[in-house]
DNA sequence: TCAATATATGAATATATGTTCATATATTCA
DNA sequence: TGAATATATGAACATATATTCATATATTGA
């Protein structure tokens, strides 16, 4: 198998490491997780996900609610809103940010317990 | 409240800005939760999480299963070391690393769901 | 003891990323 | 229409971080 061939470091146990390989998720999904975990981990972005946990909000209170600016939560919305963890709606100026599915908090949940437990 | 006071940014709507800040978690917490989430935000290290969800492996074996360098992974198992994400067991020359709870694989679960459903 | 091997680690470098600042856009209301 | 307000966005800057390279450490076996 080429993959094999590219390996480019000596194995210890070449069957383990080629049963590994197979069972692997493919590289897309692997990088498509680590992408959405890399969203979760900023403290900024982390509270607004807190935040939102309770309730639906709009900017100006987000940034009020983590001691930050309106622009820097701006940004760090986009960010959240491209990774599908929230949703908005918009009622006149103000737009009113929520969590997108359960999954966020679900996620969050299981990160708590491990650094709880620790 | 002294929070309230240090808001800078014209709040919306005081009284739920006021409510979301008395129920979320402190500070420590969520600096904590995202520098776990933080660890899980890099395809490295993810591919590596992914192989342990397997089996145990050698920094060796895992190199060659992740297409990187002893060195390379070396680094990245010391910073799951830190996040107690692994533990480890030496047997002569060779280090054997496995996922030190089931959280790690629940973590990984629920990011999985999430990046499959959209 | 010495060579070989597996792993760890420090420094350097290149890249990624969060915040700030200035500015743009959109909406309301006088 | 024009001022005020909420939000968005681009560029610049400072900081963080992943990898590489050189080297150190530890263990085995000749």
């Amino acid at each position: 198998m080429e993959e094999l061939l590219n390996c480019e470091v000596n194995s210890i146990d070449e069957k383990k490491v080629e049963k590994v390989k197979r069972t692997l998720p493919n590289d897309e999904t692997i990088f498509d997780v680590a992408e959405l975990f890399k969203v979760f981990g900023d403290s900024t972005r982390m509270k607004i996900i807190c935040a939102l946990l309770e309730e639906e909000l709009c900017v100006c209170d987000i940034a009020c609610i983590t001691n930050s600016t309106p622009s820097a939560i701006s940004h760090q919305l986009r960010v959240l809103k491209q990774a599908k963890l929230v949703k908005y709606r918009k009622e006149g100026k103000v737009v009113y940010y929520a969590l997108d599915d359960d999954h966020v908090r679900q996620i969050f949940e299981k990160g708590r317990e491990h650094v709880e437990e620790v």
